[in-house]
Order: structure tokens, then sequence, then C-alpha cells
DNA sequence: GTCTTCAATTGACAAACATCAAGGATTGAG
DNA sequence: CTCAATCCTTGATGTTTGTCAATTGAAGAC
């Protein structure tokens, strides 16, 4: 693999603190390879026999069943994804697929689960990255089951605007397609919730959203720091 | 606390393979309390300074968020919850309250982060408790996003089915509003998707349900050991 | 046994959301 | 530049789900 990316991959939480030695091993294991986009990377109910990395790129991960689907995430460089699974030397629960051109490290799940079983900090470190995964798929939980399609909606495009630097003025980050899978509606309904918004000071322009009124959003959002937030 | 139940949770997997010394700090610093039904333990956005372990009795987990309120999960004797909150030093993102009387055994948080500290095999067990929380989710978030009301109940009554014998005949494990809940539906609509499942074979008298025709119930909920399963 | 209380059900209605079909806008290939 | 493909939007419509209100039925208190 490409030398420069190392550093990077060594700083993740999830490898800062493990030894040389089994970081070294690691490495040595993986593979570095670069997708088009739209390659289905693993498929839901195979084993698990590798643990992956997105170097660059990003990657989706989604669902399917009785010939629906839903997109769960959107993994972005760098991080490390379908963890739980390696760990547990189960099948994956979901599907991943390239949303673009992408470069990925490729870790044999065996060689995880060495360094799991031999290095202790490495073990710790899975703890704290499994820990907060779970809180991470919680909040999506209570945001699904406690709130409508166009609140959830509201509290994303907070969130967004948040993320970008709270200009008031946010670029989606993928098709309106993916988001609308992500906050588990149609596409169709997407449009019509924009369109809800609009008296709260929401305006779509393309890939970009004006926040209008913030409090108002906010006031209809009423985002919440046990579901809305990165943090723990 | 009781003699009697040290062994039973001592043989928890989360607590199975820590050392001797290590577990007996734990209990050492816990306290064993009973508590009478609806009391409320804890509340979401709390600190998490205890780890539970239900021993008797049992506990639902819910969220409230803008007057609306939803179930997560129940937990039933004996095992332990919140333990993601109280590994990461953050705060509580459930609520929790004894669904009956129940006798509880509260861990110190500090005493729990002092143990994955020190005990290697304990941060190991905490590891695969975690990755199986998380898959536990992961499938709950599928089953939300995918499947309509009335399919989630079709496979509710399969999987209890299942865990009761596969006798045709099932006993609801709790009340019909906290299924509904817990499901994401209405207690109304959960009465009229039970009316829905007629045609399929599916009889209430109560909390006991008849399952009269099996196959015809499969072919509408298409279970799927990606989502409804418990293993792994 | 009677009364109270609360869970569960049902009907009527309203809101939320999905589906289908069509048209407009944007993007990329050639 | 032109065309095709794709994404997005909109309208019309139907299904699903939630809300409100009233009633039934069963469990527990006294």
């Amino acid at each position: 693999m490409r030398s420069s990316d190392l550093p990077t991959v060594r700083q993740l939480g999830l490898f800062q603190s493990m030894a040389d030695s089994s970081f070294e091993k690691l490495v040595q294991a993986a593979y570095l390879q670069t997708f088009p986009a739209q390659l289905e990377l693993i498929t839901e109910g195979d084993p698990a026999d590798f643990l992956y990395v997105v170097i660059d790129g990003s990657v989706e991960l989604f669902t399917r069943w009785n010939d629906r689907e839903s997109t769960l995430a959107i993994v972005r460089p760098v991080s490390t994804f379908i963890l739980a699974a390696v760990i547990k030397d189960a099948v994956y629960l979901m599907s991943a697929r390239t949303a673009r051109k992408s470069r990925i490290l490729i870790i044999p799940s065996e060689n995880v689960r060495e360094a799991f079983a031999e290095d202790d900090a490495f073990a710790r470190a899975i703890v704290v990255e499994l820990a907060s995964c779970y809180r991470t798929v919680v909040k999506e939980q209570k945001d699904l089951k406690l709130r409508t399609a166009v609140e959830r909606l509201a509290n994303r495009l907070l969130r967004y605007d948040h993320e970008q630097g709270s200009q008031g003025r946010i670029e989606l980050p993928y098709d309106k397609r993916t988001i609308a899978s992500l906050i588990g509606m149609t596409p169709e309904n997407l449009s019509r919730a924009f369109n809800t918004l609009k008296p709260y000071g929401v305006s779509v322009d393309g890939a970009v959203v004006t926040l209008g009124d913030i409090d108002a959003l906010t006031r209809l959002a009423k985002p919440n720091r046990l579901i809305d937030h990165d943090a723990t």
C-alpha cells in the first residue's frame, strides 16, 4: 500500500493504541485495492472474511429484503466498517457498494481476530469503537421511531449545517435519493418534505439548500443531543 | 447480595471469563436492590453512573422525545443493560423502568471501567457483548426500515412461536401496548394488524395467539436470519 | 360481590406516506 | 452541440398509519 496512507490509518482510533508489531502484522496481511463506483464489495449473508477501511472515496452500506432496499450509512474516509461481524466471525448484516471510485484497505478477518486475541490495547480500542457504533445506531433507531419524516429531514439539515460551519447554506453530501433512503422515506416524499419546510425558511436549489430561518427550523426540528449529536 | 444469585451472574457471558479477583471487586462494590413495578431506574441524558444487571423481574428500556415515547427493548433475567454508556463514560441514551417488581444488581460505573482497564479477559468479553448488542440493533433498524407494521408483527409472532417451542400457540410476553411500541406502532394499529392477519390463520384471545396456518403466515412474513434471528 | 381502573378494541376521521405516471432539468457521451 | 440517460419534481391517487372518541371487557381494591 501507499506509504503515505499508512499514518492516516494508524491514527484511526481503532489502530492508534495497538502495538507496532500487531499493526505491522495487520498491514502485512492487508490488501489495498481501488474499486470503481457502484461496485458491490460485500453482500449481506456472506461470511465476514475481511475488515474494510475506506482510504479514499466513499462506501454505501445498505440492505435488501423482499425487493426493497434501504441505505443504512455512508462511510467516508478514513474509517472502517463491518467490524462487529469480523469480531464475531459471523455473516455480514449489511451489503456494501462503492458510492464512487474508492481506494479501500482490506484486512483478512483472521488477522484482525488474531490481533484482537493477542493485543490488549487493540481489544480495548475495539470496545470503544463498538460502543460508539452501538450508540450511533441506537440514536438512529430513536430518530426513526420518535419522529416523522419531515422532522427527520429538518434535523438532518440542521446537522449538515452544523457540520459545514453553520453558514445557513449547505451542500447536500449525497444524492437526494440516497438521503431519502437514509432518512427512511421515498425520493418523492423527500421532495415534498422540502416543500413542507419552505415556510420554515428552507429553499432548495439542486444540491444547495439554504436555511433562511434557523430559529424556526430549530423550533420544528427540536434537535436533541441524545438523538442527533455525533459525539459520545 | 443473595449468595445463590452470584453463580448466575458469574455465568453471564460478560463475566464468565474474567479473573476471580476482578469479579470479586465488582461484586463488592455492587448493590442488590429490589424495586417495585413501574419505577424509573434511569433517565436518558443522565450520566451513566451504574451498570445494571436484572436478576429477577423485568425492565423496559424506552425513550422519550417531544411528548412521544417508544419502547426500545425489554430486558429479562439474567442480563445486563446500558453497558455502552458505562464504558464510554457518557450519558444514558435510553431511560429504564421496571416492568414489574424486580431485583436488580447495580454496579458503579467506575468499578466496571476499572475492571475493564485491568482485566484483559473482561475487556474481550465486553467486545463480544457489544458486538452482539450492535448487531441486534442493526437488525431492528432493518426491520423498521424494510417492513410494514403488519410484516413486523407477523415476523414477531413467528419468533415468539419459535421461542415458545413452535406449538402454533403463543402467549404474548408483554402487554399489547408494549408490543405495539416495540414494533413501532400504536396500540390501535396493533389491533387492526391482528385483524389483517386473520386470513393467515392468526386468532387472538387475550394474551393467547393461535397461529393456525404457519405456512401462510411465513409466506407473508418472509422471516430472514439477517433480520429476525437471535444468534450471532 | 361491587366498584374502580385501565387495557384493549372499534369506528370515524385525518394525517402521513407510498405508488404510479408524466414531465422538466441536469449531466455526460459521442 | 446533440442526444440519451438519469435524477428530480409534481400531480393524482390509494394505502398505511395515527388520532380522537366511545365502548367493552377484564383485573384488582375494598
